[in-house]
DNA sequence: GTCTATAATTCGATAGAC
DNA sequence: GTCTATCGAATTATAGAC
């Protein structure tokens, strides 16, 4: 009989990119060492580059695990949002922009933190490595951008550019601050991320009119 | 006749600060290396451990040398706000904030982005050189807080703590974007920050009212 | 104050046994 | 796939001559 090829327990991998995120989100690319990932991750140091190749490309597999169910959720929202005939109101775009981001963070309490602070940790990172996050975001971010120029087509594209950036630098803050006290996140709870999500609409919405 | 004492040519120390401002804005504490600063200052390297003491002490003195007529000039700005009997507006309270840092970085053209980056660098730095930073501008953190309690007594305290803490990230993500394509802040000269802040205080004043 | 030389660690990466 | 052992380079910091 034929043997079965068992898939090897290669958690070892998702083990290292879990620990890694964190790392990278609480120290930056410069302040994390391989050493810290493998010795909190209990495994071997050469196991990082048996299955990355290298730190950079660590950084890499933690940044694809992470952009692509946001852009995924962001893309789809944004698309139901275009289906009517009208013209979306800013408010649901900007529902549509911060939600995936705030609920996501809620799926794994334990990791509500960390995707949050690493999600802003890329955009700070020097170059090549902020380039890498960049470029997995770079497709949902135009395609808010062009929405937001139908409903405010009396604004200048550069005009939306640099208020679709502060929302998004809102966002951020927002998330790498959740938890601490007088933060707007406090809990994970849907309900609280609801409301949560509605003020922060509400805060950032008459800003992208004037 | 006796000798005149000359002021040691130390511009070693200025040197050296100003450069390290610099990389530190661009790659983070961690990120940078005194042989990178040493280098680029074209001092010695142990001239760095003479002056300063260490790395973090180093950081210190960036952070001190930076921070502290920023602060001064918004606690001033602020007590005239208050001279009056009036409660003063939001706008103009945004107006306080906002404009000394604006306003800073076109003293020399050339820190612009830099002093920008250092400040925003500081804010997502991990502890403890985090904190070095926002101990610099606890006072002046909280002396905004009080007032715009003041302007807006139907909020509750938290309420305004994150608003505030929004407000800023905004402020420091114009900083660091500064002079990139769309960006609002483009130029240095003292009409276009005018117009540049009286944009955002535009773009932010209403949410801190909802 | 400035310099050279170097100590003492630590880093990312690799070779090779199992 | 996992491990030990180690290389070569880079790091902060210091000692001591000038």
């Amino acid at each position: 009989m034929k043997k079965i090829v068992v898939t090897p327990t290669t958690d070892t991998k998702e083990q290292i990119i879990s620990v890694a995120e964190r790392l990278f989100a609480e120290r930056g690319f410069a302040g994390t060492t391989l050493r810290n990932v493998v010795s909190e991750a209990r495994v071997n140091l050469a196991a990082v580059h048996y299955h990355f190749g290298s730190k950079e490309d660590l950084f890499r597999a933690v940044v694809a695990r992470f952009a692509r169910p946001v852009v995924e959720q962001e893309l789809a929202l944004l698309e139901q949002l275009q289906a009517g005939n009208e013209v979306p109101s800013v408010e649901a775009i900007l529902t549509a922009l911060l939600k995936p981001c705030l609920e996501i963070l809620a799926q794994d309490k334990d990791t509500l933190l960390v995707r949050a602070q690493f999600m802003g940790r890329c955009r700070t990172e020097p170059e090549p490595i902020k380039s890498i996050a960049t470029d997995e975001f770079a497709v949902s971010s135009e395609a808010f951008l062009d929405v937001l120029q139908r409903a405010l087509p009396e604004q200048s594209r550069s005009q939306l550019h640099w208020k679709l950036d502060l929302v998004i630098a809102a966002l951020i803050r927002v998330q790498t601050e959740a938890g601490q006290p007088f933060a707007l996140l406090q809990m994970t709870d849907p309900e609280h991320i609801q409301n949560a999500t509605e003020q922060l609409v509400k805060f950032l919405s008459p800003g992208m009119r004037s």
